[in-house]
DNA sequence: CAAAGAACCTGGCGGC
DNA sequence: TGCCGCCAGGTTCTTT
């Protein structure tokens, strides 16, 4: 999310939204696709930015549209004619005034598109969990966040009430760099296992953004383009692979019930 | 409140 | 080729 929102910043800061096209209902669920066009069309978008996963366009007006990509969304910038691959799956359409148009496809549709106004922004962003890239995210407070919890150490650091942002990539390279175990309980990791886990989360998120996001099946960033972290996955999708640090046969297991990948020589249970 | 599990949807893949 | 079950970048609702 956030290599799509550096893309789109420059693209899109500063134009006004001529009409916006809603085809597929389910994305502005629950609210009705005729209110979210409503509140859209005519408005001039004044930055793009993130929280956690969720993209933010910020509205002269105050509002602010909001798109979670879950899963399989595509968020792209295209130039009618539409090629059929861009028709694909086509759930949104938001056109701008410089004749571009804001793209977004979805196989599965998860994704969703919501506006949030200035009455609802706090309530809304508040119950969601601390930015781990901030300077202000550290061992101290990651420590704190883990205390006393008996769930494994991965689902914790997924959830994004406590931590907002690391999803099931990055969960998975950021304990095999810190050398945890997914299923240790995530109040019984040390303090010196804290500060590793602090450090290998930041260094994880920062180096898959330096790498354009990762692209296993359908992610795409603004351009169409594929990111390439996936090709450094450590043991993400490659169980059976030898460990990279020790040679040892990467496992499969599920944990909180995703697919876990991890060395089970370099990844301590205790 | 914390945690586990199911639900939401669709497409791709392996197995038979 | 066809059908079936399983799996998938995530979040949210329900249940325990």
């Amino acid at each position: 999310m956030e290599t799509i929102r550096r893309q789109l910043e420059p693209e899109v800061s500063g134009r006004k939204i001529v009409s916006v096209r809603v085809i597929d209902p389910l994305i502005t669920e629950p609210a009705l696709p005729a209110r979210l066009t409503r509140q859209l069309e005519g408005r001039k978008i004044t930055g793009v930015n993130r929280r956690g996963k969720y993209l933010r366009f910020d509205l002269d007006n105050g509002d602010t549209l909001v798109l979670h990509l879950r899963m399989t969304g595509i968020l792209t910038r295209a130039v009618p004619p539409l090629t059929a691959e861009e028709q694909k799956y086509l759930r949104l359409v938001i056109e701008l005034d410089d004749g571009a148009q804001l793209i977004f496809r979805d196989s599965r549709r998860f994704g969703k598109a919501l506006l949030l106004t200035p009455a609802d922004s706090a309530d809304y962003w508040n119950k969601m969990g601390l930015e781990p890239l901030e300077r202000s995210f550290n061992t101290a407070k990651l420590s704190a966040l883990m205390k006393g919890r008996a769930r494994p150490i991965k689902p914790a650091l997924m959830d994004q009430h406590l931590i907002a942002g690391i999803g099931n990539i990055y969960a998975d390279e950021a304990l095999f760099e810190a050398g945890i175990h997914p299923e240790r309980p995530a109040g019984d990791v040390s303090g010196k296992e804290m500060e590793a886990l602090a450090k290998s989360i930041k260094s994880t998120l920062r180096r898959a953004i330096r790498l354009e996001g990762s692209s296993i099946d359908s992610y795409r960033d603004t351009r169409g383009n594929r990111g390439r972290f996936q090709d450094t996955f450590r043991v993400h999708r490659r169980a059976g692979e030898p460990c990279p640090r020790c040679g040892k046969t990467i496992e499969k297991i599920k944990v909180g019930g995703r697919g876990t990948y991890l060395c089970p020589r370099c990844q301590k249970r205790r």
